[in-house]
RNA sequence: CAGCGUGUAGCGCAGCCUGGUAGCGCACUACCUUGGGGUGGUAGGGGUCGGAGGUUCGAAUCCUCUCACGCUGACCA
């Protein structure tokens, strides 16, 4: 017990009817008057004009000199007031759209016992990611990476019959992974700001329905936020289920690839985008087979540029290891191996990279000259891509160092693939798998992903309700995930230029910003400020004032790079005339405007 | 987890090789100056040199261990 509560225990049946302050009244009563002045004298906003070394992001080196978060470990970060009023922005759009579609907010531990994650089987299957902590009884505890368990239990205990179903409830929290590389700053930390949705239903076509509805809703959402973003059919991932499908906010540097058309619906995760089989018939063999000296090329790129020829002519050979076999995936030159799609095919689930030594006892050679001609066919599994099923006169490594055969054909050259599978990553100019247009491919950050989970987690740990018929039946399960504190850091990767932040006004952390020039000297300045700051802040509008004695750079930098929409210049030198100065923060120019104008115009552009 | 790198003032860095007074720029404080794009000046404050141990008369500097942070890779609802 601390000294405070040992104090008030004693005194607090002593204590005198009229304490020395003000009564406090129970409810109903007045709000009290808000005393949080938005000027910038007296906010707590440290920016920063160098770029800390550890940022490699433009989007975290921004939030750290805009004093928008502080790190405090790694991957975890302090939200100063400045960031924190945009991740509450977030939140406010995101609560606003999900009450609409009728979930109901609930709010969810961020501990959870290891027995819950027993029952679903996951406690052991999560793997380091899961931090895990233990009790002062040593009981084993754990900070939550995610809520499917715990929501599912809910249900299983609250909800018995069909009439009961469906139901939507989703919570905003913060959870943590433990990643093994935390890096971009919230782009991907290790304690993160979630919201997280999980419906249940009596019937699978409930659960599309309402898996339709959170498309809806997050669609919404996303254009509210004032994102460029994308919808894309999706790998389920490890979380299992069937349908999915992410959003991403559209930026050069997200970290997944996104496959589009644009003349159709397609939309998908390169992860996840067919790459449809060549429609052209494989040509017959013109070339005879022969080796070629390639003493330094041990790349596609460098085998094509020394003989000559396009990239499209040569073949290389990944060599894989699954449960203790060798696999060997043949893609064409310019083509790269789709992992995901590897990993669907079959005994190749738990498949790796083969170690050098494993490729040289086989092969009898060092990588980079690797071929798929005279190799023992009985000792692996040979997995050709589509497109190289179907091509002739290839060019691929010899099987002896410094050397690559060209002229190679299927069947009169070496037996034909074992398996013919879909396992590149699709490419620019690719067919779209719709059949309607070529593709295209963009850079995405994932601030999205909606699942129909089905049974998974119901199953496990037993959620039924009875049915019509009194019977015991298995609820269907969807979830639909939001990434908030991500999406602050996306925000910023879509919209910046070299003065600094430029986000969408949905979540700035301010829509006005008033810089008056000479506030100490010019009393006009200075009652045109408090004026307009007054008159702004009774319409609703969230006013920066910056009543700081500094010169006109510093304002307008400091105002540039926290990213304010609009900005309220006020000087004595307009103000003679009976102007002030508006400027949007993505318009190139100021526009001067009649100081009693000035309000409606902002008014206009909210 | 592997490989590599970095830890010196709030931020960016020098000093370390060759041991001997802890420095520079920005930021901060006071005053003057300036007043529409990070003004100019004067005077200041601030550092267990990541930590522990060792070598030495003496360690930011050399040695050992350790911790933290970062980069690349693998990993990633």
């Amino acid at each position: 017990m601390y000294p405070s509560q040992l104090l008030w225990k004693k005194t607090a049946a002593r204590l005198p009817l009229e304490v020395p302050f003000p009564t406090v009244r129970g409810h109903p009563g007045q709000p009290s008057k808000d005393r949080t002045r938005m000027r910038m004298s007296q906010y707590f906003l440290p920016t920063m004009k160098e770029n800390p070394a550890e940022a490699q992001i433009v989007s975290h080196r921004l939030m750290l000199r805009a004093g928008l978060v502080r790190q405090t470990s790694s991957g975890i970060y302090a939200w100063l007031p400045l960031g924190f009023r945009v991740l509450k922005n977030i939140e406010r759009i995101v609560r606003q759209e999900q009450d609409a579609s009728g979930a109901q907010e609930v709010l969810m531990p961020t501990i959870q016992s290891a027995d819950l994650w027993r029952e679903s089987g996951r406690y052991d299957a999560y793997g380091a990611e899961m931090l895990r902590i233990k009790d002062r009884h040593d009981r084993e505890m754990l900070y939550g990476p995610t809520n499917e368990e715990m929501i599912t239990v809910l249900f299983r205990d609250g909800v018995k019959s069909y009439r009961d179903l469906p139901r939507n409830l989703y919570h905003i929290q913060w959870k943590f992974r433990d990643e093994v590389r935390p890096r971009f700053g919230v782009m991907r930390a290790r304690e993160f700001m979630m919201k997280d949705a999980y419906s249940f239903h009596s019937s699978f076509e409930s659960l599309e329905q309402t898996y339709r509805v959170m498309y809806e809703t997050y669609s919404r959402i996303f254009t509210r936020l004032g994102l460029q973003f994308r919808a894309v059919a999706a790998d389920t991932g490890a979380i299992g289920g069937s349908g999915s499908h992410e959003f991403h906010v559209l930026a050069d540097s997200g970290e997944d690839a996104l496959a589009y058309c644009p003349t159709s619906d397609f939309a998908a995760n390169v992860e996840l985008a067919e790459a449809l089989a060549p429609t052209t018939p494989r040509a017959v063999p013109t070339e005879t087979m022969r080796n070629v000296d390639t003493p330094k090329q041990t790349t596609c790129e460098d085998v094509a540029a020394l003989l000559g020829l396009p990239l499209q002519h040569t073949v290389k050979l990944i060599a894989l290891m699954a449960n203790d076999k060798l696999n060997i995936v043949l893609l064409r030159g310019d083509h790269s191996l789709n992992e995901v799609k590897v990993g669907k095919l079959e005994s190749l689930a738990d498949f790796r990279f083969a170690r050098e030594d494993e490729i040289r006892a086989f092969f009898n050679c060092p990588p980079g000259f690797l071929g798929a001609v005279g190799i023992d066919r009985a000792q692996v599994r040979v997995i050709a891509d589509r497109t190289v099923a179907s091509m002739s006169d290839f060019v691929m490594g010899a099987n002896i160092a410094k050397f690559h055969t060209a002229g190679i054909n299927w069947d009169r050259d070496l037996p034909e693939p074992d398996v013919v599978a879909d396992v590149r990553n699709v490419v620019t100019g690719d067919a779209s798998p719709d059949g309607k247009g070529t593709l295209e491919i963009c850079r995405g950050i994932e601030v999205g992903h909606i699942f129909q989970l089905r049974t998974k987690y119901s199953e496990a740990l037993k959620a039924t309700y009875l049915d019509e018929n009194g019977k015991a039946q298995v609820m269907e399960m969807g979830c639909y995930g939001i990434g908030v504190s991500r999406i602050v850091a996306a925000a910023i990767e879509q919209n910046f230029d070299e003065r600094g932040i430029s986000i969408p006004a949905g979540m700035a952390p301010f829509q006005v910003a008033i810089a008056p020039i000479g506030i100490k000297k010019s009393e006009a300045v200075r009652n045109a400020a408090e004026q307009l700051y007054a008159e702004l802040t009774a319409a609703g509008i969230e006013v920066l004032l910056d009543d700081r004695d500094e010169r006109p750079g510093v304002m307008f930098a400091d105002l540039e790079l926290i990213g304010i929409p609009h900005r309220i210049v006020i000087g004595d030198r307009g103000l003679k005339e009976g102007n002030v100065e508006y400027q949007g923060r993505k318009d190139a120019q100021a526009q001067s405007v009649a100081l009693q104008d000035v309000s409606k115009l902002v008014q206009s552009k909210l």
